[in-house]
DNA sequence: CGCGATATTGATATAGATCAACTAATGTGG
DNA sequence: CCACATTAGTTGATCTATATCAATATCGCG
């Protein structure tokens, strides 16, 4: 029961974000190595700055997100944090964690030691490449970020942030056809993107009346692909990866 | 000669931004996998979005940045690379690049092969996760800036900016007292941050009005480093620096 | 039912963009 | 060594995207 679940969650990481199989015997290694499940409800912060944390956290159901604080208690987003995405996976070489990860729906974690991936490392040395290239993942999409809040307007910033989590989302099965589970807030949403969330509310609206995208109860469904990402200037290139299906 | 100053630049990256020093060994092989020096002049454009390179470049003196282009020809600095980073090395694991690199200074740098890191790694364990480490610090400096360009004014931008790249290059000798120098013009300042040249301009001139910086002629005067934290809500917990000196 | 979150809408304010000169410094070729 | 082009910086006038403030609507939920 409990190693199916593992050896699953182990899979959905490993081959989800880098598309190259890794043998059996280090996918069943480390499915050994994973916690059973733990959950967490929805908006509530689950690792802190300044934590040093002792296990590597991998988000298996639901979404999070990693957040700093400015002064005035304003919150700004980070990243968005999916299924199959380590959460603090940088923290391992790093020591301690920079920001907040807090849950926006109820979620499932596994966590994997960081001594237990140093063992693994030292039987199967592209594990740690291949965690490094997650790493650089999240810094790639970091820089997207950098670019959507510094150069694009509203629109085209909330237009690139569902394009990215649309190609996010079918690279795990979880989205399809342009349609996928979206729990943030409009408040988040302006989080995410720099801006207040009234603005964000007109802006959907204008997305939705343009017949470009449909945000809306908690769904997303986008409704011209190709001229979304022209007005978020989106593509998903720096995701790295497989050619989509659909 | 030469080899004197492949291994000063192999110190300057492998302790530059660490703490720990490494073996002697792996000081002296590093330094030996290092190319000769190159030169390149300001305002280049040395390495290409999509490029696949087959060598990490780091960065012995100048700055460059790595940006992103928008579709109306504007600009948006990613990061800016000072003396003891490396360029590219996030397009080892990666393989691709997936944004440029241009030179703000004059530069000189170094290459060392990917192959050679490779090698390297096989007789050093420690070194793959030291670079891995100066890779994550990229993605810390990453959230800052999304922080930075999502959650403040232009002053606060501009001042949280000028604090980062004072307490990044004082710990490479850099900058002392608050002043080093600085080759971003206000139009790269306001690439950097999200905001017109314009903007910069009288923003620049408020700081120093306010006696909190003066940032003319290509250098930079931290005249009260407090208040400039304070107003940019800098804390340098995330560059993983040891403490300041001064 | 009534409360707390979220979404929606309208009126108004403002930070920063845009447009347009103009100045200062630097370089260049004749 | 001057005429001229080029780049960076400065300043002023105006415009606009987005913030702010405030009220109302909706809805799941205890």
């Amino acid at each position: 029961m409990s190693g199916d679940q593992q050896r699953a969650d182990a899979r959905r990481f490993l081959l989800g974000h880098v598309g190259t199989v890794s043998s059996d015997e280090a996918v069943e290694a480390f499915a050994g190595a994973l916690s059973p499940r733990a959950h967490f409800p929805a908006r509530r912060t689950i690792l802190r700055r300044g934590e040093r944390p002792r296990v590597a956290t991998l988000l298996v159901s639901g979404m999070a997100c990693r957040h700093a604080d400015g002064r005035d208690g304003y919150r700004q987003l980070l990243s968005l944090q999916l299924p199959g995405d380590f959460l603090d996976l940088h923290a391992m070489p790093l020591g301690r964690l920079d920001h907040d990860v807090a849950t926006l729906s109820d979620v499932e974690v596994v966590t994997v030691a960081h001594d237990a991936l140093e063992a693994l490392f030292a039987r199967f040395p592209d594990l740690e490449r291949r965690l490094w290239f997650s790493t650089l993942l999240d810094g790639a999409m970091h820089r997207e970020w950098i670019f959507r809040i510094g150069r694009l307007e509203a629109i085209g910033r909330i237009a690139h942030l569902l394009c990215e989590t649309d190609a996010r989302l079918a690279a795990v099965g979880l989205a399809a056809n342009g349609r996928f589970e979206f729990p943030l807030t409009q408040q988040d949403v302006g989080e995410a993107c720099g801006l207040t969330s009234v603005h964000v509310n007109r802006t959907v609206r204008r997305l939705r009346e343009g017949g470009l995208a449909d945000l809306r109860d908690r769904e997303v469904r986008i409704l011209d692909r190709a001229r979304l990402a022209a007005l978020g200037e989106f593509t998903g290139e720096y995701l790295h990866l497989p050619p989509r299906a659909a």
